[in-house]
DNA sequence: TTGAAAGCGCTAACAT
DNA sequence: ATGTTAGCGCTTTCAA
């Protein structure tokens, strides 16, 4: 906390008989220290069990060996799945990691409250991730990578996923089955993802030359219960699509309750497909076809390109994409 | 990241004409500034997008607004939960969060290396939680809570569940379905949970008069695998269990997929009962019967501790024990 | 090889 | 009501 009654870099000093500088220069492995010195000095750190402060020591050096690491929201499944990827970096990289959330600040516009979140958390790191940012221009001399920006021209270093193409390839995968009735549900229609995804479904028709039937088409959330109410409605129109793409498996797991609530069975009378495939998705029964983003993945490569940054490494581009893949978990039979 | 070019309080106190005195009243709202002063810096501050420093503010001052949060594992899902309490709490009470995880030092025992990331927080928050950690006693001054330590006496402030008492429920309710015959697959035997909840399965039939038979007991480590593995062993003894305790939620999913691959239906054939209620638990089909430990709220009051700690009241005691209940998701009838 | 001293950005006395 | 000043614990010149 701060009135820190902890050992100091003075005490250590004082007790090895030597002066800080000295401390300090075997802290930080300088090398011009003498053997004895050095380890005498290394003796009596362990002994008082002395930590260097994160604070004073981001205040004078360049180096803290720290990465930042912020999120639109802790609880999101997506985003901790990402976590994942990053924390395996780090752990790869010899890096530590701090992760920033605020409790209050709900009231500042995302924007402004992720240039806040970075100034703050570059007092203290090396560098900072953000995920799914709603802005890509920071007002730092460090470097910032984000992962799955909103945001279509991104102005730093970005990691994204092919999430048009992972929806054409679902398209592909229904249509090649013989389907011709395709519903879909949507993601958060704010969101790149959502809209790429829509498109990709949207096209995938196009280019069987099979029509476009609005009705086929809900509005969703990327939620569970979007799912659910987005299932009921197509499930109940006149003419009822025999395969239904949602969005993410959250989205996917209503779809499939509300089927089973109508008396249909899974994949029998309806064939699902859905996009993301968090761990949990794992536990779905029947088995589901998604679409697999590497969410973790998109976290560790955006790490190792951080951490390039930060050594002084400049890669080729801002942009890297992570591609999709299909995974076919149960076949989605055709009803025809 | 630290060659921090940022705006720093000198260049908004030059801008606003002030001294940086002022300047860091009214960023700590000290309210002995005249109301010009105020809003004249106040707008500066806007404009330059300025942000103090933690590393700074925090080697000056007591107070940061910021808790610290460690946690074994990040990626351990029961650790997550935990953590999404903790956040409706600093979301509360206006907080920020900080949590920190280190990809290095894995060689260091964990007591140590809990220590040391405890003090190295400590320099930059007003108060540190932990989860599930191997000691309890820290280098510090600032108020420390853990949660679900594994220590039995702990020394510091603590946020425990009723393990034993949720196993014990457990029990009474298989038994009084009919089951006579309950295996149990444990957890990770050095955890004081795992421990607990064998301890309540032992009563629990000892209560009812029923023989402990150690066939039934199979060893385990909160996986699914384990669940699977023990389950197998145990449906193929001669006298097999109609009833398997698994000692988690992921535990109970290996149950289930076993059963199911030896033809079993669940619950038809066997009752199954898991502990803990993580979210996923709910895409389990069949619905599973388990032990809710609000593991989450274990998270929210251990941070209502301590902030009120921080505040300079002082609890009661050193122990708070938040009580489980058993969830009835899927009736578990006998088979006798 | 080591020490002395300056100063990072900030807060908290103490002056005015 | 505001400014001046002394550090917080550390790294980093610069001297010795």
């Amino acid at each position: 906390m701060a009135r820190n009654r902890n050992v100091t870099i003075r005490e250590v000093a004082r007790a090895a008989n030597v002066s800080v500088s000295t401390v300090s220069r075997v802290l930080n492995n300088k090398g011009d220290v003498a053997q004895e010195t050095y380890e005498r000095v290394r003796a009596v750190i362990e002994e008082l069990g002395y930590t260097s402060s994160l604070a004073a020591r981001s205040m004078r050096s360049r180096r803290t060996g720290v990465i930042g690491l912020i999120m639109p929201d802790v609880e999101d499944p997506y985003a901790f799945q990402i976590m994942r990827g990053i924390n395996r970096a780090i752990a790869q990289y010899g890096y530590d990691l701090i992760l920033y959330t605020s409790g209050s600040t709900k009231k500042v516009s995302p924007p402004e409250r992720e240039k806040r979140y970075v100034s703050l958390l570059d007092s203290i790191t090396d560098g900072v991730l953000i995920v799914t940012p709603a802005t890509t221009t920071f007002p730092t001399s460090s470097p910032v990578v984000v992962i799955d920006p909103n945001i279509d021209e991104p102005e730093c270093h970005a990691v994204i996923a092919t999430n048009y193409a992972g929806a054409l390839a679902v398209m592909d995968y229904l249509i090649g089955l013989g389907h011709r009735r395709i519903g879909f549900i949507g993601g958060r229609p704010e969101l790149k993802s959502a809209i790429q995804r829509l498109q990709g479904y949207q096209d995938g028709l196009r280019k069987a030359g099979i029509p476009l039937d609005p009705d086929l088409i809900q509005n969703g959330d990327y939620t569970q219960e979007a799912g659910f109410v987005g299932a009921q409605r197509l499930l109940r129109l006149p003419n009822p699509p025999t395969a239904i793409f949602a969005a993410n498996d959250q989205t996917a797991f209503g779809v499939i309750q509300a089927a089973r609530q109508m008396g249909l069975e899974v994949p029998r009378d309806l064939s699902v497909v859905g996009f993301d495939n968090l761990p949990e998705t794992a536990y779905f029964n029947p088995p589901l076809t998604t679409v697999d983003q590497s969410i973790d993945k998109m976290g560790y490569v955006a790490t190792e390109i951080l951490i390039g940054l930060i050594r002084g490494e400049s890669p080729n581009g801002l942009l890297y994409e992570i591609p999709t893949r299909l995974i076919i978990r149960e076949s989605c039979r055709s009803l025809l």
